[in-house]
DNA sequence: CGGCATCCTCTTTGATACTG
DNA sequence: CAGTATCAAAGAGGATGCCG
Protein backbone atom coordinates (compact mmCIF):
# COMPACT_ATOMS: atom_id res chain seq x y z
CA UNK A 1 0.00 0.00 0.00
CA UNK A 2 1.13 3.60 -0.84
CA UNK A 3 2.02 5.45 2.71
CA UNK A 4 -0.17 7.75 4.26
CA UNK A 5 3.29 9.98 5.03
CA UNK A 6 2.43 10.59 8.42
CA UNK A 7 3.62 9.51 12.42
CA UNK A 8 1.14 8.48 13.48
CA UNK A 9 0.62 4.86 14.77
CA UNK A 10 -2.75 4.13 13.73
CA UNK A 11 -1.26 5.29 9.90
CA UNK A 12 1.24 2.87 10.22
CA UNK A 13 -0.32 0.39 11.24
CA UNK A 14 -2.71 0.71 7.96
CA UNK A 15 0.11 0.50 5.67
CA UNK A 16 0.60 -3.14 7.01
CA UNK A 17 -3.01 -4.20 7.30
CA UNK A 18 -5.33 -2.16 5.67
CA UNK A 19 -5.16 -3.32 2.27
CA UNK A 20 -8.13 -5.19 0.66
CA UNK A 21 -8.48 -8.37 1.73
CA UNK A 22 -5.02 -8.46 4.21
CA UNK A 23 -7.85 -8.53 7.48
CA UNK A 24 -9.77 -11.55 6.07
CA UNK A 25 -6.33 -13.05 5.06
CA UNK A 26 -4.97 -12.54 8.91
CA UNK A 27 -8.47 -13.87 10.26
CA UNK A 28 -7.81 -17.27 8.26
CA UNK A 29 -4.69 -17.88 10.04
CA UNK A 30 -6.23 -16.77 13.52
CA UNK A 31 -8.94 -18.90 13.33
CA UNK A 32 -7.26 -22.12 11.41
CA UNK A 33 -4.20 -21.83 12.44
CA UNK A 34 -1.21 -22.39 9.60
CA UNK A 35 -2.45 -22.25 6.20
CA UNK A 36 -1.43 -23.62 3.00
CA UNK A 37 -1.82 -21.40 -0.16
CA UNK A 38 -5.17 -23.25 -0.86
CA UNK A 39 -6.96 -23.32 1.88
CA UNK A 40 -6.34 -19.60 2.43
CA UNK A 41 -7.87 -19.51 -1.39
CA UNK A 42 -10.64 -21.20 -0.21
CA UNK A 43 -10.99 -19.48 2.83
CA UNK A 44 -11.14 -15.85 0.93
CA UNK A 45 -13.97 -16.64 -1.96
CA UNK A 46 -13.35 -14.38 -4.91
CA UNK A 47 -9.69 -13.38 -4.07
CA UNK A 48 -7.70 -13.15 -7.28
CA UNK A 49 -4.97 -15.55 -7.43
CA UNK A 50 -2.40 -13.29 -7.85
CA UNK A 51 -3.81 -10.90 -5.36
CA UNK A 52 -3.28 -13.58 -2.83
CA UNK A 53 0.27 -14.49 -3.77
CA UNK A 54 1.45 -10.45 -3.63
CA UNK A 55 -0.88 -9.97 -0.53
CA UNK A 56 1.91 -12.73 1.19
CA UNK A 57 4.62 -11.80 0.09
CA UNK A 58 4.08 -7.89 1.62
CA UNK A 59 2.82 -9.68 4.95
CA UNK A 60 5.96 -11.74 5.27
CA UNK A 61 8.14 -8.50 4.51
CA UNK A 62 6.21 -7.30 7.21
CA UNK A 63 7.09 -9.90 9.75
CA UNK A 64 3.65 -10.22 10.41
CA UNK A 65 3.74 -13.90 8.76
CA UNK A 66 6.39 -16.39 7.93
CA UNK A 67 6.50 -19.14 5.36
CA UNK A 68 7.87 -22.94 5.32
CA UNK A 69 8.10 -26.27 4.39
CA UNK A 70 5.68 -28.78 5.91
CA UNK A 71 6.80 -31.42 7.88
CA UNK A 72 7.16 -34.60 6.37
CA UNK A 73 5.52 -36.59 5.80
CA UNK A 74 3.05 -33.70 4.40
CA UNK A 75 4.48 -31.73 2.02
CA UNK A 76 4.40 -28.30 0.23
CA UNK A 77 4.18 -24.62 1.99
CA UNK A 78 2.28 -23.72 5.11
CA UNK A 79 2.09 -19.66 6.30
CA UNK A 80 1.73 -19.09 9.95
CA UNK A 81 1.52 -15.95 11.66
CA UNK A 82 4.48 -14.76 13.46
CA UNK A 83 3.83 -13.57 17.43
CA UNK A 84 3.90 -9.89 15.79
CA UNK A 85 0.92 -11.20 13.76
CA UNK A 86 -0.77 -12.99 16.72
CA UNK A 87 -0.91 -9.55 18.19
CA UNK A 88 -3.45 -8.82 15.28
CA UNK A 89 -6.00 -10.35 17.08
CA UNK A 90 -7.16 -7.73 19.21
CA UNK A 91 -7.99 -5.77 15.77
CA UNK A 92 -9.76 -8.18 14.37
CA UNK A 93 -11.97 -9.12 17.27
CA UNK A 94 -12.38 -5.24 17.82
CA UNK A 95 -13.67 -5.08 14.04
CA UNK A 96 -15.76 -7.99 14.32
CA UNK A 97 -17.34 -7.32 17.38
CA UNK A 98 -18.42 -3.73 15.22
CA UNK A 99 -19.57 -5.93 12.51
CA UNK A 100 -21.73 -7.97 14.76
CA UNK A 101 -24.90 -5.54 13.85
CA UNK A 102 -24.28 -5.84 10.07
CA UNK A 103 -25.24 -9.25 10.01
CA UNK A 104 -28.53 -8.15 9.81
CA UNK A 105 -27.87 -7.23 6.29
CA UNK A 106 -26.93 -10.06 4.51
CA UNK A 107 -27.73 -10.47 0.42
CA UNK A 108 -29.03 -13.73 -0.61
CA UNK A 109 -25.66 -14.52 -2.55
CA UNK A 110 -23.41 -14.30 0.08
CA UNK A 111 -21.34 -17.39 1.54
CA UNK A 112 -20.53 -18.68 4.29
CA UNK A 113 -18.34 -20.86 6.07
CA UNK A 114 -18.69 -21.96 9.82
CA UNK A 115 -14.70 -21.42 11.01
CA UNK A 116 -15.87 -17.66 10.66
CA UNK A 117 -17.99 -18.01 13.54
CA UNK A 118 -15.08 -19.20 15.83
CA UNK A 119 -13.55 -16.37 16.85
CA UNK A 120 -16.24 -14.39 17.76
CA UNK A 121 -17.75 -17.80 19.48
CA UNK A 122 -14.81 -17.45 21.76
CA UNK A 123 -14.51 -13.80 22.85
CA UNK A 124 -17.99 -12.72 22.80
CA UNK A 125 -20.04 -15.53 24.42
CA UNK A 126 -19.92 -15.98 28.23
CA UNK A 127 -21.64 -18.59 30.22
CA UNK A 128 -24.10 -17.25 32.64
CA UNK A 129 -24.55 -21.15 34.42
CA UNK A 130 -21.30 -22.37 35.29
CA UNK A 131 -22.63 -24.14 38.28
CA UNK A 132 -24.81 -26.08 36.11
CA UNK A 133 -21.54 -28.25 34.81
CA UNK A 134 -20.22 -28.30 31.61
CA UNK A 135 -22.05 -28.28 28.34
CA UNK A 136 -21.28 -28.81 24.49
CA UNK A 137 -23.75 -27.70 21.81
CA UNK A 138 -22.82 -28.48 18.60
CA UNK A 139 -23.97 -26.86 15.53
CA UNK A 140 -24.25 -27.89 11.65
CA UNK A 141 -24.34 -25.62 9.03
CA UNK A 142 -23.41 -25.66 5.39
CA UNK A 143 -19.54 -27.05 6.37
CA UNK A 144 -17.55 -28.36 8.74
CA UNK A 145 -19.54 -28.92 12.26
CA UNK A 146 -18.75 -26.88 15.26
CA UNK A 147 -18.66 -27.37 18.76
CA UNK A 148 -19.18 -24.79 21.62
CA UNK A 149 -18.34 -25.84 25.05
CA UNK A 150 -18.65 -24.36 28.11
CA UNK A 151 -16.62 -25.52 30.98
CA UNK A 152 -15.82 -23.85 34.30
CA UNK A 153 -17.37 -20.88 33.06
CA UNK A 154 -15.32 -20.18 30.36
CA UNK A 155 -16.68 -20.65 26.91
CA UNK A 156 -14.43 -22.47 23.81
CA UNK A 157 -15.39 -23.21 20.30
CA UNK A 158 -13.57 -25.79 17.62
CA UNK A 159 -14.53 -27.09 14.51
CA UNK A 160 -15.37 -31.12 15.12
CA UNK A 161 -18.22 -33.19 16.18
CA UNK A 162 -19.19 -33.28 20.21
CA UNK A 163 -19.52 -36.71 21.21
CA UNK A 164 -22.69 -36.09 24.03
CA UNK A 165 -23.85 -32.64 22.95
CA UNK A 166 -27.18 -31.26 25.07
CA UNK A 167 -28.19 -29.55 22.21
CA UNK A 168 -27.76 -29.55 18.34
CA UNK A 169 -28.51 -26.80 16.04
CA UNK A 170 -29.41 -27.54 12.26
CA UNK A 171 -29.64 -24.84 9.92
CA UNK A 172 -28.42 -22.50 7.43
CA UNK A 173 -25.23 -20.81 8.01
CA UNK A 174 -26.99 -17.59 7.69
CA UNK A 175 -29.56 -17.91 10.15
CA UNK A 176 -27.17 -19.95 13.07
CA UNK A 177 -25.05 -16.99 12.85
CA UNK A 178 -27.88 -14.57 13.28
CA UNK A 179 -29.06 -16.84 16.26
CA UNK A 180 -26.18 -16.55 18.05
CA UNK A 181 -25.39 -12.95 17.63
CA UNK A 182 -28.70 -12.15 18.87
CA UNK A 183 -29.56 -10.52 15.82
CA UNK A 184 -33.06 -12.79 15.38
CA UNK A 185 -34.81 -14.54 18.26
CA UNK A 186 -35.31 -18.36 18.74
CA UNK A 187 -38.77 -18.23 17.28
CA UNK A 188 -37.81 -16.23 13.90
CA UNK A 189 -34.84 -19.20 13.59
CA UNK A 190 -36.86 -21.99 13.61
CA UNK A 191 -39.26 -20.45 11.26
CA UNK A 192 -36.11 -19.77 8.81
CA UNK A 193 -35.76 -23.85 8.98
CA UNK A 194 -33.75 -23.98 12.24
CA UNK A 195 -34.14 -27.34 13.49
CA UNK A 196 -33.38 -27.95 17.55
CA UNK A 197 -32.53 -31.29 18.70
CA UNK A 198 -31.86 -31.65 22.93
CA UNK A 199 -32.98 -29.06 25.09
CA UNK A 200 -33.11 -25.41 23.97
CA UNK A 201 -32.83 -24.09 27.76
CA UNK A 202 -29.08 -24.91 27.09
CA UNK A 203 -29.19 -22.22 24.82
CA UNK A 204 -29.79 -19.47 27.29
CA UNK A 205 -27.00 -20.19 29.12
CA UNK A 206 -24.94 -18.23 26.60
CA UNK A 207 -24.97 -14.14 26.38
CA UNK A 208 -23.36 -12.06 24.67
CA UNK A 209 -20.66 -9.82 26.40
CA UNK A 210 -21.30 -7.18 24.27
CA UNK A 211 -23.94 -4.48 25.73
CA UNK A 212 -25.15 -2.24 23.47
CA UNK A 213 -25.65 -4.23 20.16
CA UNK A 214 -28.00 -2.24 18.15
CA UNK B 1 -16.22 -0.49 -1.48
CA UNK B 2 -17.51 -3.78 -3.11
CA UNK B 3 -18.43 -6.35 -0.96
CA UNK B 4 -16.80 -9.37 0.15
CA UNK B 5 -19.88 -11.08 -0.03
CA UNK B 6 -18.85 -13.02 3.29
CA UNK B 7 -21.47 -13.98 6.25
CA UNK B 8 -18.82 -12.84 8.69
CA UNK B 9 -18.94 -9.70 11.19
CA UNK B 10 -14.98 -9.01 10.07
CA UNK B 11 -15.58 -8.50 6.40
CA UNK B 12 -19.34 -7.01 6.86
CA UNK B 13 -17.21 -4.32 9.13
CA UNK B 14 -14.16 -3.94 6.73
CA UNK B 15 -17.07 -3.33 3.58
CA UNK B 16 -17.67 0.04 5.51
CA UNK B 17 -14.91 0.98 7.53
CA UNK B 18 -11.99 -0.86 5.00
CA UNK B 19 -11.27 1.71 2.16
CA UNK B 20 -7.97 3.56 2.57
CA UNK B 21 -8.27 6.82 4.22
CA UNK B 22 -11.71 5.77 6.36
CA UNK B 23 -9.97 4.73 9.24
CA UNK B 24 -8.02 8.01 8.92
CA UNK B 25 -11.11 9.91 8.82
CA UNK B 26 -12.62 8.37 11.50
CA UNK B 27 -9.33 9.48 13.93
CA UNK B 28 -9.69 12.73 12.58
CA UNK B 29 -13.38 12.97 13.95
CA UNK B 30 -11.90 11.08 17.62
CA UNK B 31 -9.87 12.96 18.22
CA UNK B 32 -11.09 16.48 17.44
CA UNK B 33 -14.52 15.94 17.91
CA UNK B 34 -16.96 17.79 15.28
CA UNK B 35 -15.01 18.87 11.90
CA UNK B 36 -15.77 20.90 9.06
CA UNK B 37 -14.37 19.84 5.60
CA UNK B 38 -11.63 21.55 5.97
CA UNK B 39 -10.18 20.31 9.28
CA UNK B 40 -10.81 17.36 7.50
CA UNK B 41 -8.71 17.64 4.83
CA UNK B 42 -5.77 19.29 6.33
CA UNK B 43 -5.80 16.44 9.03
CA UNK B 44 -5.71 14.16 6.40
CA UNK B 45 -2.89 15.70 4.40
CA UNK B 46 -2.84 14.20 0.84
CA UNK B 47 -6.12 13.23 0.04
CA UNK B 48 -7.74 13.79 -2.87
CA UNK B 49 -10.87 16.27 -1.87
CA UNK B 50 -13.01 14.12 -4.51
CA UNK B 51 -12.11 11.20 -2.51
CA UNK B 52 -12.70 12.70 1.32
CA UNK B 53 -15.95 13.91 -0.24
CA UNK B 54 -17.13 10.56 -1.41
CA UNK B 55 -16.26 9.01 1.83
CA UNK B 56 -18.36 11.60 3.60
CA UNK B 57 -21.32 10.66 1.44
CA UNK B 58 -20.59 6.62 2.57
CA UNK B 59 -20.16 7.06 6.09
CA UNK B 60 -23.08 8.91 6.20
CA UNK B 61 -25.02 6.44 4.56
CA UNK B 62 -23.53 3.51 6.14
CA UNK B 63 -24.60 5.63 9.56
CA UNK B 64 -21.44 6.45 11.04
CA UNK B 65 -21.14 10.21 10.82
CA UNK B 66 -23.68 12.90 10.70
CA UNK B 67 -22.82 16.20 8.50
CA UNK B 68 -25.16 19.60 10.19
CA UNK B 69 -25.17 23.40 9.83
CA UNK B 70 -23.09 24.79 12.37
CA UNK B 71 -24.91 26.68 15.17
CA UNK B 72 -25.38 30.30 14.22
CA UNK B 73 -23.48 32.85 14.65
CA UNK B 74 -20.84 29.49 13.15
CA UNK B 75 -21.61 28.78 9.79
CA UNK B 76 -20.98 25.99 6.95
CA UNK B 77 -21.21 22.28 7.94
CA UNK B 78 -19.86 20.07 10.57
CA UNK B 79 -19.43 16.25 10.36
CA UNK B 80 -19.71 14.62 13.56
CA UNK B 81 -19.53 11.11 14.60
CA UNK B 82 -23.14 9.44 15.34
CA UNK B 83 -22.72 6.59 18.41
CA UNK B 84 -22.36 3.97 16.25
CA UNK B 85 -18.91 5.97 15.18
CA UNK B 86 -17.93 6.53 18.36
CA UNK B 87 -18.47 2.71 18.51
CA UNK B 88 -14.94 3.05 16.76
CA UNK B 89 -12.79 3.60 18.86
CA UNK B 90 -11.56 0.43 20.45
CA UNK B 91 -10.82 -0.61 16.75
CA UNK B 92 -9.34 3.06 16.31
CA UNK B 93 -7.55 2.18 19.84
CA UNK B 94 -6.25 -1.73 19.07
CA UNK B 95 -4.50 -0.32 15.40
CA UNK B 96 -2.94 2.42 17.44
CA UNK B 97 -1.00 0.15 19.93
CA UNK B 98 -0.27 -2.51 17.27
CA UNK B 99 1.12 0.32 15.24
CA UNK B 100 3.35 1.85 18.25
CA UNK B 101 6.63 -0.38 17.02
CA UNK B 102 6.44 1.24 13.18
CA UNK B 103 6.64 4.23 14.63
CA UNK B 104 10.60 3.74 14.19
CA UNK B 105 10.23 3.72 10.27
CA UNK B 106 9.22 6.88 9.26
CA UNK B 107 10.17 8.73 6.01
CA UNK B 108 12.37 12.01 6.08
CA UNK B 109 9.40 13.69 4.30
CA UNK B 110 6.42 12.09 6.68
CA UNK B 111 4.55 14.56 8.16
CA UNK B 112 3.68 14.92 12.00
CA UNK B 113 0.21 17.04 13.71
CA UNK B 114 0.28 17.22 17.48
CA UNK B 115 -3.16 15.78 17.60
CA UNK B 116 -2.81 12.70 16.54
CA UNK B 117 -0.88 12.07 19.55
CA UNK B 118 -4.10 12.33 21.81
CA UNK B 119 -5.66 9.44 21.44
CA UNK B 120 -2.43 6.40 22.17
CA UNK B 121 -1.58 9.36 25.45
CA UNK B 122 -5.45 8.71 26.47
CA UNK B 123 -5.38 5.10 26.47
CA UNK B 124 -2.04 3.67 26.37
CA UNK B 125 -0.34 5.97 29.21
CA UNK B 126 -0.38 5.14 33.13
CA UNK B 127 0.38 7.70 36.22
CA UNK B 128 2.85 5.16 38.45
CA UNK B 129 2.89 7.87 40.80
CA UNK B 130 -0.38 9.25 42.06
CA UNK B 131 0.39 10.24 45.28
CA UNK B 132 2.29 12.70 43.75
CA UNK B 133 -0.47 14.53 43.53
CA UNK B 134 -1.69 16.21 40.10
CA UNK B 135 0.99 16.85 37.15
CA UNK B 136 0.97 18.40 34.26
CA UNK B 137 3.77 18.26 31.37
CA UNK B 138 3.51 20.59 27.94
CA UNK B 139 4.72 19.33 24.75
CA UNK B 140 5.47 21.68 21.80
CA UNK B 141 5.87 20.46 18.98
CA UNK B 142 5.44 21.13 15.36
CA UNK B 143 1.72 22.71 15.37
CA UNK B 144 -0.51 23.17 18.15
CA UNK B 145 0.32 22.80 21.69
CA UNK B 146 -0.09 19.72 23.85
CA UNK B 147 -1.02 18.82 27.95
CA UNK B 148 -0.62 15.94 29.18
CA UNK B 149 -2.28 15.45 33.01
CA UNK B 150 -2.14 13.55 35.41
CA UNK B 151 -5.01 13.70 38.29
CA UNK B 152 -5.57 11.33 40.63
CA UNK B 153 -4.14 8.35 38.50
CA UNK B 154 -5.85 8.89 35.24
CA UNK B 155 -3.88 10.52 32.51
CA UNK B 156 -5.64 13.00 30.22
CA UNK B 157 -4.66 14.79 26.93
CA UNK B 158 -5.86 17.98 25.19
CA UNK B 159 -4.73 20.72 22.81
CA UNK B 160 -4.19 23.96 25.09
CA UNK B 161 -1.43 25.44 26.71
CA UNK B 162 -0.81 24.45 30.85
CA UNK B 163 -0.51 27.47 33.47
CA UNK B 164 1.79 25.57 35.70
CA UNK B 165 3.64 22.94 33.94
CA UNK B 166 6.05 20.72 35.80
CA UNK B 167 7.83 20.10 32.83
CA UNK B 168 8.03 21.33 29.12
CA UNK B 169 9.03 19.30 26.06
CA UNK B 170 9.86 20.76 23.25
CA UNK B 171 11.18 19.40 19.78
CA UNK B 172 10.20 17.54 16.77
CA UNK B 173 6.81 15.93 16.59
CA UNK B 174 9.01 12.74 15.32
CA UNK B 175 11.40 12.72 18.42
CA UNK B 176 8.67 13.72 20.81
CA UNK B 177 6.59 10.83 19.19
CA UNK B 178 9.31 8.30 19.41
CA UNK B 179 9.87 9.07 23.53
CA UNK B 180 6.76 9.54 24.61
CA UNK B 181 6.22 5.39 22.61
CA UNK B 182 9.37 4.09 24.12
CA UNK B 183 11.11 4.07 20.65
CA UNK B 184 13.87 6.00 21.91
CA UNK B 185 15.54 6.71 25.25
CA UNK B 186 15.84 10.54 26.30
CA UNK B 187 19.75 10.59 26.15
CA UNK B 188 18.49 9.63 22.66
CA UNK B 189 15.72 12.56 22.43
CA UNK B 190 18.17 14.70 23.49
CA UNK B 191 20.95 14.19 21.05
CA UNK B 192 17.84 14.50 18.50
CA UNK B 193 17.40 18.19 19.57
CA UNK B 194 14.80 17.94 21.80
CA UNK B 195 14.59 20.31 24.87
CA UNK B 196 13.74 19.73 28.11
CA UNK B 197 12.51 22.35 30.83
CA UNK B 198 11.88 21.64 34.03
CA UNK B 199 11.88 18.40 35.94
CA UNK B 200 12.72 15.06 33.94
CA UNK B 201 11.78 13.08 36.77
CA UNK B 202 8.22 13.97 36.56
CA UNK B 203 8.47 12.04 32.95
CA UNK B 204 9.24 8.62 34.63
CA UNK B 205 5.85 8.98 36.65
CA UNK B 206 3.92 8.12 33.40
CA UNK B 207 4.10 4.26 32.05
CA UNK B 208 3.15 2.42 28.44
CA UNK B 209 0.66 0.08 29.86
CA UNK B 210 1.16 -1.81 26.80
CA UNK B 211 3.66 -4.79 27.54
CA UNK B 212 5.36 -6.52 24.86
CA UNK B 213 5.79 -3.55 22.93
CA UNK B 214 9.00 -4.94 20.65
C1' DC C 1 -2.66 -31.24 -7.62
C1' DG C 2 -0.41 -27.08 -5.09
C1' DG C 3 1.65 -22.63 -5.88
C1' DC C 4 2.05 -19.35 -8.20
C1' DA C 5 3.05 -15.70 -12.79
C1' DT C 6 0.99 -13.29 -16.91
C1' DC C 7 -2.23 -10.76 -19.42
C1' DC C 8 -6.09 -8.02 -19.96
C1' DT C 9 -10.06 -5.38 -18.39
C1' DC C 10 -12.33 -2.67 -15.09
C1' DT C 11 -12.50 0.09 -10.84
C1' DT C 12 -10.43 3.01 -7.48
C1' DT C 13 -7.27 6.51 -6.28
C1' DG C 14 -4.38 10.69 -7.06
C1' DA C 15 -3.50 15.27 -8.85
C1' DT C 16 -5.12 19.35 -10.33
C1' DA C 17 -8.33 22.67 -11.89
C1' DC C 18 -12.49 24.87 -11.31
C1' DT C 19 -17.23 26.59 -9.10
C1' DG C 20 -21.41 28.41 -6.21
C1' DC D 1 -15.92 27.11 2.75
C1' DA D 2 -17.43 22.98 0.58
C1' DG D 3 -17.30 20.77 -2.61
C1' DT D 4 -17.60 18.96 -8.40
C1' DA D 5 -15.14 17.80 -12.89
C1' DT D 6 -11.58 15.77 -15.37
C1' DC D 7 -7.94 12.76 -16.54
C1' DA D 8 -3.86 9.93 -15.64
C1' DA D 9 -1.93 6.23 -12.71
C1' DA D 10 -2.31 2.45 -9.68
C1' DG D 11 -4.76 -1.44 -7.95
C1' DA D 12 -8.26 -5.20 -8.14
C1' DG D 13 -10.85 -8.93 -10.67
C1' DG D 14 -10.94 -12.75 -13.82
C1' DA D 15 -9.13 -16.06 -17.05
C1' DT D 16 -5.55 -18.80 -18.26
C1' DG D 17 -0.99 -20.93 -18.46
C1' DC D 18 3.15 -22.87 -16.46
C1' DC D 19 6.07 -25.79 -13.57
C1' DG D 20 7.53 -29.13 -10.02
Amino acid sequence: MRSYGQICGIAKALEVIGDRWTLLLIRELLTRGPCRYTDLRNGLPGIATNLLAQRLRELERAGVIRSEEALPPATGILYRLTERGQALEPIAKAIGDWGIPLLNDVADDDVFQTHWLLLPLRSDLQDTAPERGPVEIQLDAEDEPIVVEAVDGTVNAYIGRAQDPALVLHGSGRTITRLLFGRITLAEARRRGLRIDGDPGQLERFRLKLDAVA
